[in-house]
DNA sequence: TTGTACGCGTTATCAT
DNA sequence: ATGATAACGCGTACAA
């Protein structure tokens, strides 16, 4: 015998410590094996006697149906999808805007019959000698793999094992289906609307080019060779505005925050807005940041709009009830969800590659937006 | 051979369709399946060279790695936690409360290297003659069950594979670790704030008692039977500190939602407010609940808490900055995924069973509470 | 350091 | 309606 590890589970009633599966049931009812699968999985197979029969000794012996991994590997699918985040997993559930996309995925997937196994990009600490492959090692049919960094390696690992994908916003990646915005377009509207209102001296908070964790101004060198395909868009909308209005962008400072939250926000907005002659609007790349940069302004005696006008990117469900209520742009966060998932399920019923799923963005005016203060 | 599908793959390269398995790696090299498999998971029972050499031949076929499925067949485990909750999965990433509690989860399973596989309590929908089984049926060496009805099928299924399980909140089952709060002593702590400021005419708004759908005003009886651990405990820790004061409870109504919503807290609060001789307080039995109820109140030239004193709990994070903030309860949620996390694993690692972990509430007293308007 | 033998628990196929 | 056989892909125990 193999595995000797003592169960240490109560030993409730009838059998003793023995793992039961379904020869043992088999066994005991000298039945065959593939009867007592079939009574399970293909009632149809059975008389309806043998398979009550089946039932009541499986309940004495303490069987509780098929064993999942045995038949995982039989039957060569798990009935699960994998969602690869960038970044520590636990940061999913404090960005508003990937929670919303988890409930969308999850109810497609749910009414599939999938269970969703998130994994986790960076498991196991900084454990020296990591496998990066490890985390791609999940038992799953298929991939979402939701904004991840084009170097990060859990993205190769994935792919390299050439299970059905979707990406989700980044990274492109050739014959792997993507779902996205159209963010280059959606950010130069922002800057037309900030732009329409007049003004003139303008700031830009983005989130991370690259994945190095850098915080600070972003010169033009960096903003060229942003690894995250999505910052580099909206700065590229923004930059397209505001050249197209004649104003030089190389007087832009543009704040790049290593992460979304408002505290990064706070933190730029400090860094922005502490300046003699300050900026009149600025655009954000996300909700998230927007509201810390708000933060910060009213703590420091400014008003918003007045003072400022910030525009955010996202519409996250808390924009609509911030104070001021935040203009930004939006974008439907949980159909993003139900169009990857849709797209992953076509894939693993044989449906063939989809191409890709675009959706759409328009924004929101709210009152985080107004003319500027005549000087 | 057994499975004929004919793989949709690009075949890209080397190799053609055939799955690729350590035993043709071992084959084209010559050597055992064993030291293939080695040379994955004991890099030290191999000569480096061999191993180099079989990453590159493995390389060459497109091998990535041991099969995660057979590995947790022959194993015996899979290195992945599953989570059950109550009702539709995807409702959990509406419920700011569920959010922060998988975000401490997820935190923990992650140092840990464990999967976190979210498992649907109805999927398929409704299809009928759907196996209760089916969902509890995994590949999982573990449950957190989060918030679940007594009766929800899927628990049974779940406990009755005997894995290590966690039970967070509800319900209480003999031998299953538990991680809750005291929520009758902080009800009662809620409704004693609003005592204090001398209120006389209270409602209450409670979430569902049973999971039967029922909406409305819940009489004494449906009170007493519910199903629902905390829903129950709350208005018994209400009830108390009421009757404590001399408030006879048969007088105060009690509003049933049958889920945690703003929308369902509006409703509650028209079916509670409108009448003429309204109540000052409203104790309502979660935030979001609550947050329906204050904008119901707004949107009816009713302010709060001039009009009307409502008080939360939970103390999800958009209560401290909703308009008026929120009193409530608080309590740590994603402290409680930690705790439930560690809890599981450490009987995942054979250290026994752990046995009841408490968190602490406190009353965090903000801007929607004050003493009553003078009649 | 490498190889042999076997079993983990299930189900598809084909035969009866 | 039921059974025999043979994988599915891997890793433990032990021998060499």
């Amino acid at each position: 015998m193999d595995g000797k590890k003592e169960r240490a589970g109560r030993s409730s009633g009838s059998s003793g410590g023995q793992r039961v599966t379904l020869t043992r049931i088999a066994e005991e009812l000298g039945v065959s094996a593939m009867t007592v699968s079939n009574a399970y999985s293909r009632p149809d197979q059975l008389s309806e006697a043998l398979r009550e029969r089946i039932f009541e000794t499986a309940g004495k012996l303490g069987y509780h149906g098929p064993d999942p991994v045995g038949r995982s590997l039989r039957r060569q699918r798990t009935d699960v999808v994998g969602v690869l985040y960038s970044n520590p997993l636990s940061y999913a559930f404090d960005d508003p805007a990937a929670v919303s996309f988890l409930g969308g995925l999850s109810s497609v997937t749910e009414e599939a019959d999938l269970g969703l196994l998130l994994v986790s990009a960076t498991g196991g600490g900084l454990v020296a000698g990591r496998d990066p492959r490890a985390a791609a090692q999940a038992a799953v049919d298929g991939f979402v793999i939701y904004s991840m960094s084009e170097e990060e390696p859990l993205l190769k690992g994935a792919l390299d094992r050439r299970l059905p994908a979707v990406v989700v916003d980044q990274p492109l990646k050739d014959g792997v289906p993507f779902v996205g915005v159209d963010d280059e377009a959606a950010a130069r509207m922002a800057a037309k609307h900030l732009l329409d209102l007049e003004h003139e001296r303008f700031a830009i908070v983005s989130f991370a080019l690259s994945a190095d964790g850098r915080e600070g101004i972003a010169d033009l060198d960096r903003q060229e060779q942003a690894a995250f395909r999505v910052s580099h868009l909206r700065l590229r909308g923004y930059r397209a505005a505001l050249e197209d209005a004649g104003l030089p962008w190389s007087k832009v400072p543009v704040y790049e925050c290593p992460g979304s939250s408002k505290e990064l926000g706070r933190r730029a907005a400090e860094g922005l807005l502490s300046s003699q002659r300050r900026s009149t609007a600025v655009l954000v790349s996300s909700d998230q940041l927007a509201l810390g940069v708000i933060e910060w302004a009213t703590g420091h005696g400014l008003s918003v709009p007045e003072d400022i006008s910030v525009v955010g990117f996202d519409d996250i469900p808390v924009a609509a009830s911030a104070n001021p209520p935040l203009t930004t742009v939006h974008q439907d966060h949980a159909e993003k969800g139900l169009l990857a998932g849709r797209m992953l399920i076509a894939q693993l019923r044989d449906k063939g590659l989809p191409g890709t799923g675009s959706l759409p963005t328009d924004l929101v005016v709210r009152g985080s937006t107004s003319v500027p203060r005549k000087p």
